[in-house]
RNA sequence: GCGGAUGGCUGGAUGGUCGCGGUGCAGCGCAUCGAGGAAAGUCCGGACUCCAUGGAGCAGCGGCGCCGGGUAACGCCCGGCCAGCGCAAGCUGAGGGAUAGCGCCACAGAGAAGAGACCGCCCCGGGCCACCGGGGCAAGGGUGAAACGGUGGGGUAAGAGCCCACCGCGGUCCGGGCAACCGGGCCGGCAUGGCAAGCCCCGCCGGGAGCAAGGCCAAAUAGGGAUCGCGCGGGGCCUUUGGCCCCGGGGGCUGCUUCACCCCCAGCAGGUCCGGGUUGGCUGCCAGAGGUCCGCGGCGACGCGGGCCCAAGAUGAAUGGCCAUCGGGGGCGCACGCGCCCUGACAGAAUCCGGCUUACAGGCCAUCCGCACCG
RNA sequence: GGGUGAUUAGCUCAGUGGUAGAGCGCUUCGUUCACAUCGAAGAUGUCGGGAGUUCGACUCUCUCAUCACCCA
């Protein structure tokens, strides 16, 4: 499966930018959102509405003390990054948040395809589309 | 060759591609830099900032503690001493004072600190000789973690530093050493149990809080309430409101006292608390007790001089994702100068340094010791 | 990042060098037709882990771990 089928698909203009959450709230409204539960990650969206408007998607990522020490948190969280800058482009709607979330030792040793798969159908599964 | 001891280093490499954070260039974009030996625990020591500043003394509290040296400093490091362990190389030690004083030493045991006689030993007297009474003794047994010097000999009724030799202990003198301490002589005749990570004594050190310290800007709200402390005289100058200066007094000066200096004294300022608002940005924030090489001094820690190098500054927090090759380790097959698969230690900067402690797969280097073999 | 405190029975807590305790809970028996109450008896511990000091450590010292709280 080459790589370049995912990047030619989309016109750039609907490639939007990904902004990243940034506050304690955000997290929060996100955690009252749409959640699924994926083998390698969860994933939590939100709608914004019309108290913040614009249509930027925006991600934020987290790990739990129980996700491991300090350098397990931290890995899991990049790889979440990496995969959240590889799809989100292209596969997330535009005006929500998401907050993608680690799983203890799943989310750092998974192959990198399985963990795109497992957005990709979280991803699907929130926004109500079959996979 | 086998086993062991000590000290130090390293702890994947290269490339491609897509990205992230900082910096520079006016800009597309390009260039360049981007985790550790422990970045950790926060156990010590500092730098720095605030408590207005700098000293002196006292008290309390806390820490340290063989000796000498190193250092900005230390509870760290180096060298030495002593004690214990080891055949040895070496390792370990909070290692001042127990005749300054107080306290504690459970149970057991006769007795646990100027003590004491349970089983006993010896002498004298008596006797219905399985014993009783009086006296002497503390060597032996027993208890205990610890029993009031130890071993041997003399001595004695039995014994005892009662006497002697050696050892220990204490005092003193001499020699060596900067010192801790070591060696030797003489004297004492035992008067000296342990615990100071019990109180304490002696010596030395220490004010408190911490970068979420602290400073600046912007935005927003009702610029609010409570409380604490001070609650002044005289004189002079300037053009009045008012301001400034001098003398005296009072207050602040973060345990108390005190000295110097500074500030305040009727204003709207200061300290604390409550309520309300903001949960933004800049700074502190990275060239430093820095690293490295050479020379000199020193046993060494380290110091001095010279040359070279510049090495992350994020803030829901960058340093990553994927792929290939090489190398390390493990497993399996084996056509064993081959192939396949798996794995990658402990762990992620948050103001910065010097230490300590703790975690750590594998690899490398140096020095030394013991045993065996060869010459 | 920095600073405080705690860890003892299933739970809440005492215990400041000398055999580890209280209340609630638990088990069994009695009382009752039965349950509760009440009465009697009983079980329950690596004192968070590891070193050190001491004859002896829950207690004193060091170290590691876990948990909780505070800050602009």
């Amino acid at each position: 499966m080459p790589r370049a089928a995912s990047v030619s698909q989309p016109d750039p203009a609907a490639a939007a930018q990904v902004l990243r959450l940034r506050r304690r709230a955000e997290f929060l409204r996100a955690a009252r959102g749409r959640k699924h539960a994926a083998p390698g990650l969860i994933l939590q969206a939100y709608l914004r509405r019309a108290d913040d408007p614009g249509t930027a998607i925006r991600a934020g990522f987290t790990c739990s003390k129980k996700v491991g020490n300090a350098v397990a948190r931290n890995r899991a969280k990049r790889r979440l990054r990496a995969v959240a800058a590889d799809l989100l482009p292209t596969l997330g709607h535009q005006g929500w948040d998401y907050v993608l979330i680690g799983r203890r030792d799943v989310t750092a040793n998974r192959p990198y395809r399985a963990l795109q798969n497992d957005l990709r159908a979280a991803l699907a599964r929130v926004h109500g589309r079959p996979g």
